[in-house]
DNA sequence: GCAAAAGTGTTCTGTCTACACCCATGT
DNA sequence: ACATGGGTGTAGACAGAACACTTTTGC
């Protein structure tokens, strides 16, 4: 089927999840080229020779979304001879949980969100690479409050409730959330209150602690944390 | 320092764990190239064209060890361009759990076991490798009870309990181990007892279910189940 | 005063830990 | 009869699940 002597290509492709309009979303981009042109994929990109994986992955995804504050995790490699029809690639996933308001949106008809419960047909076996990240996202999730990489800097238990909601895609109970994310290392409460209509304002929270104990999670981040 | 249209190599390396003469082992074989000609490094082999990726390290299991049965998990893609020195290879690598009865030994000077606790210098990144293997096995075994891929078909709850051991390197306490392996799914009491000198028989037991719960587990049984 | 979300405790249940003695066998 | 490992139960600590009402605010 293959001539064996022709070579592997070796890609990254990047599953970036964010919260969005109350909904858990992956960006994805339209395919220019055949196969599956006008179909939508996660974005991806060759490995270049001088940079690791992690580096490769975290260009990816700054090349999309700007952004350099982000968790970002190697998921799984993907490398059936059939995944592509026109060649032989073999991927090493990565997943990335941003803030919507780190993001510096390239938001086009080319490139945008899809709420990642109701995905659109995708190239390749993308659908799968992104199912994958949100198991891991939950495994994750139940070990350490990885959860707050998608919230926003300052943000109320009720909006990190719905964050794990969202993620675990079902719904949780009040006080028992409450209970267990009080105790969560790292988390700090600030004398501010969010500032809502029509309702008593909520006590915001912060995250101290960026050492989230999941093993190669790979984690960058340039910004001053107080 | 890499010429950019250069091409990457991928492989696999397959780190093989066994219990052997009551120590946790993996197969490793001597370099017969540069660089680190002499150096023990994990098995491992270029991916065909035809093969993905699990099938590729079975292949690789295969030609070391002859068996089939076995657990293979895959375990991350190491891909820094500084791993290697000759050239810019990216190794997906695979962990396997194997029982001591089921390997066909091609043990010899070049091919042989090694203690994981007391390992000897190794090639390229190879010993981190095998550490996130070690690893990786924990975090397996605190789900579910892969342990007995590593032990014979009949086993005593006290052979079970020394895997554990083993692998987590710690003692385990007796009566709270048997409490838990009795609780595990697919664990089958016989009616059979070991036979040992000047000691007490103990009851002998067995394992019925492969469906272990873990994720993108790969497992290979060509051994008919009772 | 009402709508809307914030905030707060107790009980129950199951799981993990620590811990010490008698039993069956071969010699 | 003794050495060797096989086999057994209970109490305390802790974590997760179920469950309903009061408070604060803007309008």
């Amino acid at each position: 089927m293959f001539n064996e002597t022709k070579t592997h290509e070796i890609t990254v492709d990047v599953v970036i999840i964010t919260i969005k309009d109350d909904a858990l979303k992956v960006l994805l981009v339209k395919r220019t080229n055949e196969p599956f042109k006008g179909r939508w994929a996660i974005p991806g990109g060759f490995i270049r020779l001088s940079e690791n994986l992690d580096e490769a992955a975290l260009r990816v995804l700054k090349e999309k979304t700007n952004v350099d504050n982000i968790y970002l995790e190697q998921l799984y490699t993907f490398g059936d001879p059939l995944r592509r029809t026109d060649a032989r690639v073999i991927t090493c996933a990565y997943f990335a949980l941003i803030r919507e308001e780190d993001v510096d949106v390239f938001d086009s008809e080319d490139v945008t969100w899809h709420e990642i419960y109701n995905l659109p047909p995708l190239a390749f076996d993308h659908k799968e690479i992104i199912e994958y990240s949100l198991k891991r996202t939950r495994e994750r999730l139940e070990m350490c409050p990885v959860a707050y990489q998608l919230l926003n800097e300052k943000f109320t238990l009720t909006e990190m409730q719905r964050a794990y909601e969202l993620i675990m895609n079902k719904v949780l109970d009040k006080r028992n959330f409450r209970k267990k994310a009080l105790a969560s290392k790292g988390l700090r409460e600030l004398s501010e209150y969010s500032k809502a209509k029509s309702k008593r304002p909520a006590k915001l929270y912060t995250f101290d602690e960026i050492s989230l104990n999941s093993k190669r999670a790979h984690f960058i981040s340039n910004k001053k944390k107080v």
